[in-house]
DNA sequence: GTCATATTCAAACAAACGTAAGAACTATAT
DNA sequence: ATATAGTTCTTACGTTTGTTTGAATATGAC
């Protein structure tokens, strides 16, 4: 189930689908040239996903379960700890592992790194589907901030959230070109990354 | 030259196409929903605009002139008020500027917002067409904190800036969305977004 | 080997795409 | 009124799009 033929053209379409709407968006990639650089046949993405739409939702959906995962599992990690979570660490729960993941996915880093990217600023009906897939962390993270600095609204809260993920998706948007922030995909490198990018963050959230 | 009626169709081709463009990208939007939209003939945007990327580049042109002339009129403005600028003024010189001028849009303001954060994340040889006309304001305020901030190196500074350009213009895609920063075109609401938006960045930039 | 099932393939579909050509119409100037 | 230039319209070209169909091939069970 793991390594039969069938299994090797539906990864690969899944793999050159994540590099290509990660390049050129939903509408801009063509299933031609996904199946061109997959060297496979057109009918398989049909085949196996159904439609171009449920391609994207399982890329998306790979990179999702992962990530939230991670996430939420860091958070629950701090808070086990510590019951008074300070906003460094739980910016550190909600960045660091998505650079981890997308570390190590090996050839697929970078286009992993710029699906995410890709997925805010689809068309509303794309985005949706990112949406809601990646929504999974959106109430804990929420909750958490807002028992760590309690005089700010929620919807204060919820911008500032939203504005550290705009800062996260770029920066691994960005990865490996010239004057960015994540020049390797090394452990020690992506632990600085997270670092200044918690420092970078962690004041603006408490302004 | 100002109100015949061709100059009308042409504008309301320019008008439709930086909705539509906003909405759903380069790729995503077909010259004949434009012509549709604005009830225009569909030769229209060949005879008046050349191509579908010749008219995209119109509607940057249209920002991005006014955009960054704002930015660097402040930005000299400050200057010559003063030798030593701090990072908080050229944020300001930097964020107030086109969040006034999209303001001032009228029917267009959400639109041209969101067709600003759309040109950041075209695949590339789109992109490069926006970048080209956006890139004007670059070196003036890298120098900038390269002087307010001398100990960071050109490099660091050019990804916070990078940054700090992400969250202005994804504050800008979000506004008027339900948790989103920008809620309203008032004078005074803006003038409160600009400076949450520098305090937000100030600290991130000096971390 | 035989059958059923799973997967690939070539071929074609209707629809939508950007662009172009030429006729029709409008406005301006003489 | 006539000629000229500017603008709009209809029509159509050649591609490319996502999806479907049915035959061909491979795979695994008995």
């Amino acid at each position: 189930m793991t390594s039969n033929s069938s299994n090797d053209t539906k990864e690969k379409i899944l793999n050159v689908a994540e590099r290509l709407f990660a390049e050129n968006g939903f509408a801009g990639t063509s299933l031609r040239s996904i199946i061109s650089e997959a060297e496979v046949n057109l009918s398989a993405v049909n085949y196996h996903y159904g439609s171009k739409e449920e391609l994207f939702h399982a890329v998306v959906a790979r990179i999702a379960k992962s990530v939230v995962k991670g996430q939420l599992e860091k958070l629950g990690q701090f808070e086990a700890d510590n019951n008074n979570l300070t906003v460094e660490e739980i910016l550190e729960a909600f960045i660091a592992p998505p650079l981890q993941i997308v570390l190590n996915s090996g050839d697929r880093s970078l286009h992993c790194a710029r699906f995410m990217g890709r997925c805010r600023v689809e068309p509303d009906s794309i985005r949706e589907i990112a949406e809601q897939e990646f929504r999974g962390n959106q109430k804990a993270f929420l909750d958490a901030f807002g028992r760590s600095l309690p005089d700010f609204s929620r919807t204060e809260l919820a911008w500032k959230l939203d504005l550290a993920i705009a800062v996260l998706v770029r920066t691994l948007s960005e990865a490996k070109k010239p004057n960015a922030l994540i020049q390797d995909t090394s452990p020690e490198h992506i632990q600085a990354v997270a670092s200044k990018l918690v420092s970078f963050l962690a004041s603006g959230l408490r302004s």
